[in-house]
DNA sequence: GCAGTCGGTTGCTTGATGCAACCAAGTGTG
DNA sequence: CACACTTGGTTGCATCAAGCAACCGACTGC
């Protein structure tokens, strides 16, 4: 993107996007609530240049949807968390993740389920438990591989060693 | 973008970013949710380059998330919809306007405003009505300017001729 | 001592975006 | 009739961001 921001637009949608729009700035953010934590593996996660990784998590941590924790000193080093900013867009999240669920399809089924964490119930699109009807957040939910990512991995498997 | 897409990601928000995370696509359709239908409306509302707003448009004819319908021969001239994977974007659009709302507010409070169209109760970060507790989809809402939308009208009024 | 790991930064290349000019087929105005 | 204006683009060029590989500093392991 040229530029990063969208003049004029007086929209609370545009403003989110001139934030986390930009492009990967949403599959980090994706990958730290998957519990990617460190440059590295975000960076293999993600096959992203870590020129762009370094550039993205430093202006994830500029606008706060990021904070990072020393883990190690000399030579420093540091894992990246969720504030709870970005906690907040658990919903974006969700309502991407089933959107596409919708219309562009794993073969195999989702690779992915969110599941509520207290009963297991699976969560709508709006985030919602659909077994006990709770409006969930993030820190209720839970991700568990869906059909398509066993799909997946068996397809690869069957392709390395053939049956 | 280099390119738009992200491979190896078996993940259905990526899967989804890939088809609306370039730049403008999002805005682009929230601007055919508020009604703007023609290619010069948009592109006057957006400020985008127009041959990027060309291209934009074809990508999402393409992906069949918009529909265009020709509503003059000789020259040919088309208006943009949304098509039903359009309208489904709805929920994402909503989390968006709500985050945006919450972290980077518009001076004077939300520029807009959506609203229950059956019983006129504000919409929740979730896309449910908080008056009677329905999920609403896109066709059950409409939008109404909000007090930023008017504060910044005020302002923009009394700069070009002060009291 | 020497390779390997981690978390970057730097430099170069490529390609998407922004911008202005142009175009084609009409419509309006005198 | 001439001439400007509108609409919906397309084309060409300049610029800036993304991808990629190489490098680096400070360790760790052997």
């Amino acid at each position: 993107m040229l530029r990063r921001d969208y003049p004029n637009q007086l929209c609370s949608i545009a403003n989110s996007l001139e934030v986390i729009g930009e492009r990967w700035s949403l599959l980090i953010v994706r990958d730290v609530f998957n519990g990617h934590r460190r440059f590295g593996e975000i960076q293999t996660s993600l096959g992203v240049a870590r020129n762009v990784l370094s550039a993205r998590l430093q202006r994830l941590l500029d606008e706060d949807i990021l904070e990072r924790r020393r883990y190690q000193e000399s030579p420093a080093r540091y894992e990246y968390f969720l504030t709870q900013k970005g906690l907040d867009l658990w919903p974006t999240l969700i309502a991407l993740l089933n959107w596409g669920d919708r219309y562009s399809p794993t073969p195999g089924g989702p690779p992915k389920l969110i599941r509520h964490k207290v009963c297991g119930g699976a969560v709508s699109e709006r985030g919602i438990c659909e077994e006990c009807g709770q409006v969930l957040t993030a820190r209720d939910a839970i991700q568990v591989p869906g059909p398509g990512r066993e799909a997946a991995a068996l397809a690869a498997a069957g392709a390395g060693e053939p049956a």
